[in-house]
DNA sequence: ATTTATAAACCGAACGGTCGGTATAATTAA
DNA sequence: TTAATTATACCGACCGTTCGGTTTATAAAT
């Protein structure tokens, strides 16, 4: 059945994105699933296997932004839509995650990151492709915003991006040491709408 | 003898700085040491407190930065300053790290603070109490530099703070994905030096 | 100076427990 | 009846840790 492999994914996930992947055992997703570890491994020839698939369920569908859809709207609403999707995968992942007592720290996937890097080979080249299209995108959005005259300054299009990207970076992993993932939205717009007062025209 | 239990915690470090506590096996950290099991737990009670003891290494000494020393300078000296102490650990821990083939990472310090997130309980209070340090010493610096006419900008000192804090995590967790964290003082230091021509008067 | 006594440093086999994974039986669906 | 699905019992490998014992350094006694 589809929906038991979906459903083993979906609670595998949600797993994954608190802890990595040595501390989350086979038996924790058995349990976690109702099912039984013949069950199982009926679906997935191994914990890794199962990992890849999580992997490209959560980073390159959920991640995935259509930065094309803003190819002709203002560079406003274009950091508006960015700082919408930081995070979806908090939205969807974290109601399915209960307090156990435990420090554990918001749900995010920079585990996931460092833990596929180990674990699967190509996946850095994956990401890399990934940050650079991001990357990419944020540059040519900033480079039409300052054509059409949106934005007027003497940064370059270049570090204008880096700045937009690593802060949104910078900024999620100091709300996950500090617990309160949950005001990344709020937080990045707070710094980007100011940041973008001083460059707009 | 002291020189034993300290060279187990500089083994143990650049352990810890490629991959995580679980990864990190009692067996690896022996044979690294070239010691045996018993020797080990001549010192250390249990992986646990070694771990602990790590954390206190490398985190709360060699991270430790002194910001006061900078409270008469520019801040064009602050935040250069800053960009310098920013890979003091992967300069002093990364020539112990052979290439074992195997795609590691660049050491950092981002498995330390998550792993120790989870095993110390008192562990997110203290990194909190610094970043919060961290932060008050940039608010303070920019303050300055813009009482005394160094910089002229609309941004309210808590943005200017975050966006060089911010920065400085997200563009080392991007190079630390592409592999180049190497290079982390020179992305930084391009970033900043033409963010603050924008702000300098 | 030499022997004796005490402690610190170190070793590696072995332990109990947990890990991911498998073989096989029971159940359900077709 | 046959094939797909789920459950149970079990496996060997490996984990961190323990433990009995050896070696080496330090100090005391003769």
């Amino acid at each position: 059945m589809k929906d038991t492999k979906e459903h083993i994914i979906n609670t595998a996930s949600t797993l994954f994105l608190q802890k990595n992947f040595k501390e989350v055992t086979m038996k924790e997703i058995v349990d976690k699933t109702g099912l039984s570890k013949g069950a199982f491994y009926h679906y997935f020839e191994s914990k890794e296997k199962l990992f890849m698939e999580v992997i490209d369920n959560i980073l390159f569908s959920q991640m995935y932004f259509d930065y094309d859809k803003y190819s002709n709207k203002s560079f406003y609403e274009f950091y508006h839509a960015c700082a919408n999707n930081t995070n979806v995968i908090n939205e969807t992942k974290s109601e399915n995650i209960q307090d156990t007592g435990k420090s554990f720290y918001s749900p995010n996937f920079y585990f996931l990151i460092f833990d596929a890097m180990n674990l699967l080979p190509d996946f850095r080249k994956k990401m890399e492709g990934y940050l650079e299209k991001e990357r990419n995108a944020w540059i040519s959005a900033i480079k039409r915003a300052r054509e059409c005259g949106e934005i007027k300054t003497t940064l370059t299009d270049k570090h204008i991006a880096s700045f937009f990207i690593s802060t949104a970076d910078g900024i999620a992993l100091n709300l996950i040491i500090g617990g309160k993932y949950g005001n990344l939205k709020k937080e990045l717009l707070s710094l980007w709408n100011e940041f973008y007062k001083s460059i707009k025209t």
